[in-house]
Parts: structure tokens; C-alpha cells; sequence
RNA sequence: GGGGAGGUACCCGAGCGGUCAAAGGGAUCAGACUGUAAAUCUGACGGCGCAGCCUUCGCAGGUUCGAAUCCUGCCCUCCCCA
């Protein structure tokens, strides 16, 4: 990015939003109100809402705080939204249950965490850390009765969702049908001029523009952004899937993951998960596509970009040096985690040393690995299922088990 | 409320008295080949100091020399009708 984006003219900042974006409704609109803004010197409220739940995030939330981070580039305003309100429903379209309350301290405790992550990608000059309890909570009975008095219960059943769950005879409970209300009702009560979520979110956001109608506001422009894919390339990016990469996990941690994911969607997290422009994307493509570049560069490259956005380039340099330094030159990690365990006249079982460890979850597995010429002592091969260690002094040992897991075994 | 189907290892799914630690597929893991890519090939995939033994097929009992398979009760899921 050579130029402030704030020097940028109008279409150009609207080309700057919209790329890597699903769905705008209305592109329009936007416009609009990118002029308008410019014009009085108002910046736009954009609002995102998050789950008070999981201040774990990913690599696949960064896509829509990068998103979020455009808009801020640009001189607009984020809300960061926690939705502790909400979340007592519990989103329909996550087939989540309902869930308990939360206590005050706990949603407080969370949205620390989530201020440490996401100011690794969002400008916190311009950002909003708001709840929806705040709001929501105030509405009682009453209130909650008139807002439902808003919209019609086919409306609600349009809903993707609802629509199937009615279909095979699934429950859906009362309260959930409340969800996007709720979740319009933050529109409203924030004046917000624009939405973002990703494309499971939607339905909610449109009933936003509807709701903030009905309250006599104009109704906000509904950005949605993309899921992004895990690493297994085929579902969405989740913890519970297992296929996500950390915000908060270790450089060398990341660089690994990286360079284990297919060269197909490795672009795709060039084009969500990066600032680079699409022109170049494809660029790199053909170049792959034609034999001119290996893609193994591509991949460190991209490796590096993600790290230097969590932490910074020297993290990244040395993150790659150290990949290379295991899987290239097939030598130890410069930090291994190192384990004291005492001497002992009695030689040590090595399934059930390696066990111990947590390298392996049994005896069994360890005696498999081993078979199958997957465990190492001090760069040696362990052929013998039955092998041994000796404890009866102090030395070292070095263990590898599989393609990574490295333990430095000392004895006292 | 009435009728029907079914619960098998991480997931899907066969098995319906012994030869079943339970076919097949997926996922996963290890090895080979590589670029910790893809594709492919090989092997493993309940536990146990393992040529043997122990515990698994919703739960609890029962029949039998012998049960994932048969019987009884219980729990749960799904489908159709009302």
C-alpha cells in the first residue's frame, strides 16, 4: 500500500472495501454513504458481533477483522460487539443449545482476551469494545414484546435454517426465533451504518435493515464476508474441527501449519488473509501454473505474512529458519521442551518412558510407532519395540516421535 | 395417542449363535516418494512389558458349552399417522 487510503478517492476506497467481500446489499448504499461521510466528516459505525463465548480466534476470524481494519483505515468507526446478551440464546444457525448465562466477571474476563487478540489486527484508536446486554437487558418483557410485535413469524421461518429444521420435523424452540431480532436490535440501538459478518450470518444481518426500518432508521448495509476454509481445505476453519491456526500459537507453530496446506488454498488464504491485491494473486498463480516459481516459496512467503501480522518480521525469519533447520536439514528444534526425570538403577522401558512423556497416549501406540520406524533416541532409529533406556547416570536423550514432536529427556 | 425403524470402534456402516477385537469406506497416525503440497504406494488404527492375555458392539439381567448376534426389562434416537 503505497498510498493513504484516506487520499483515496471514492471508488477506490469502495474497490478497497469490497474486495475479498461475498455479498454487498447494496453496493449502492455503500456508496452512499462513503460519500456522505466524506462529505460532513462523520465517519461510519461499523458494527460486527461477536460470540462472548470463544475469545479463542483463528486465523479464519482475521478475515473478517481484516475486513474490519479496512474500514478503520479508511477513518471509520468499528464496534467491536460481544454479544453476552445474545449468547444466552445461543445462535440457531450454529446449531448450538442454548446456553446459561454468563456471570458480568466472566464476559468482562473474555473481552480482555479479546482485546489482546484482535488489536494484533484492528487500529485501537478506532475501535468500539461495546456489549449488548447493555441495551438488551434494559428492554424487559415489555420491551422485548414490542420489538417481536415488529416483525411476522414467516418472516423469521424464511430463515434457511428454520425452513429446514420445520421441513425434517426438528424442534425449534420459541426463543431462538427471537435470535435475529435481538441481534437487529443492536442495529438500531447503535445507529449502525454498517453490518459485517460472515455468510452464515446473512439472514441476521438482513433482518437488521428491516428492524432499524421499522424504527425509523435507514437500514444498514450488509457486508458479508466469506468463510474461510481450515487446513484441511474442506470445512470452515474451527477449534472444534481441529484445522484452525491460532492467533495466539507459537511463530514456528504457525509456519508449520502453513506449509502443510494445500497449494490450492494457498491462495485462497493469499486472498483473504493478506493485503495483496488480486491482480497479483493471479499472478502468482500462472507463475506456479507455468512452472516459473515453486510453490514451496509461495507458501513460506505467505507463512511469513500471516506471523509478521501476529507478532512481527523478525518472529517470521526466525520461524522459517527454524522450519527449514527440522524439515529441511533434518536437525532438532533449537528449543526442544526439555523433562528432568531422576536416575535410577532400573533401565526404562521405552513405551512406557515415551508414554509418560505424553508423546504417545499408550503403551500400545508407543510400541506401534516404534514398529513402524517412526521414534528416534538421540537421531538413531529405535528398532526393538522392547528397547530400554538406561537411568543409572546423568546424560541426555534426545527423543523424536513422528515428524515433529520432540522431547529432551535429561537425567539427574 | 397409534404404527414402524434403529442404537456396532473417532465418523459412516456391514455383521444377526461359534472361525469377531468385529468386513468396507472416511478421518487419523507412521513409513516411502516430496516441497511437512497434491496424488500414489505400504502399514497401523481398544488396552496390556503383546507369538499370549484382558475389556468392547446403548444399559441391566437371562438363555446357551458359547452372544454384537436369541429372550426380558430399561434408556435414547429417527420415521409415518393422529
Amino acid at each position: 500500500m503505497t498510498i493513504d487510503p484516506k487520499d483515496m478517492s471514492l471508488q477506490e476506497q469502495f474497490e478497497y472495501l469490497k474486495k475479498g467481500s461475498v455479498d454487498i446489499i447494496q453496493e449502492d448504499e455503500l456508496k452512499e454513504r462513503l460519500k456522505r461521510s466524506q462529505e460532513t466528516g462523520t465517519p461510519l459505525v461499523v458494527k460486527v458481533g461477536f460470540d462472548p463465548t470463544a475469545p479463542d480466534l483463528h486465523l479464519g476470524h482475521t478475515v473478517i477483522l481484516r475486513k474490519m481494519r479496512h474500514f478503520q483505515d479508511l477513518g471509520h468507526t468499528v464496534i467491536f460487539l460481544i454479544g453476552d446478551f445474545t449468547g444466552m440464546i445461543g445462535d440457531p444457525s450454529g446449531m448450538s443449545k442454548t446456553r446459561k448465562e454468563m456471570t458480568h466477571e466472566e464476559v468482562l474476563a473474555n473481552a480482555e482476551t479479546y482485546k489482546k487478540q484482535v488489536f494484533k489486527i484492528l487500529d485501537p484508536e478506532h475501535t468500539v469494545i461495546d456489549f449488548n446486554s447493555r441495551w438488551l437487558g434494559k428492554l424487559g418483557a415489555e420491551g422485548f414484546i414490542r420489538l417481536a410485535a415488529k416483525y411476522t413469524v414467516a418472516r423469521i421461518l424464511e430463515r434457511d435454517d428454520f425452513a429446514n429444521r420445520l421441513q425434517n420435523n426438528q424442534p425449534i424452540a420459541v426463543h431462538e426465533i427471537l435470535y435475529p431480532l435481538a441481534q437487529a436490535y443492536d442495529s438500531v440501538a447503535l445507529r449502525v451504518d454498517v453490518e459485517m459478518g460472515g455468510t452464515d450470518q446473512l439472514f441476521n444481518l438482513l433482518v437488521g435493515r428491516d428492524i432499524q426500518r421499522e424504527y425509523g432508521q435507514p437500514p444498514q448495509v450488509v457486508f458479508i464476508t466469506p468463510l474461510l476454509e481450515g487446513l484441511d481445505g474442506k470445512d470452515k476453519m474451527s477449534k472444534s474441527l481441529d484445522n484452525y491456526i491460532g492467533i495466539e500459537e507459537p511463530p514456528e507453530e504457525i509456519f508449520g501449519k502453513v506449509m502443510s496446506i494445500s497449494d490450492e488454498l494457498m491462495f485462497r488464504y493469499y486472498e483473504l488473509c493478506t493485503n495483496f491485491p488480486l491482480h497479483q494473486i493471479e499472478a502468482m498463480i500462472k507463475e506456479v501454473k507455468e512452472g516459473r516459481v515453486n510453490p514451496r516459496k509461495l507458501k513460506a512467503q505467505l507463512a511469513k505474512l500471516i506471523i509478521t501480522d501476529f507478532y512481527d518480521s523478525a518472529r517470521a525469519e526466525e520461524a522459517a529458519r527454524e522450519f527449514d533447520r527440522v524439515f529441511k536439514l533434518k536437525e532438532a528444534p533449537t528449543t526442544v521442551e526439555e523433562r528432568r526425570i531422576p536416575s535410577s538403577p532400573q533401565p526404562i522401558w521405552l513405551p512406557k518412558l515415551l508414554t509418560q512423556l505424553g508423546m504417545t497416549s499408550s503403551h500400545s501406540e508407543a510400541r506401534r510407532l516404534i514398529i513402524q520406524g517412526g521414534v528416534y533416541i538421540n537421531g538413531d532409529k529405535v528398532t526393538n519395540p522392547e528397547q530400554e533406556l538406561d537411568l543409572s547416570a546423568p546424560c541426555q536423550y534426545l527423543l523424536k516421535v513422528g515428524k515433529r514432536k520432540f522431547v529432551k529427556v535429561i537425567v539427574t
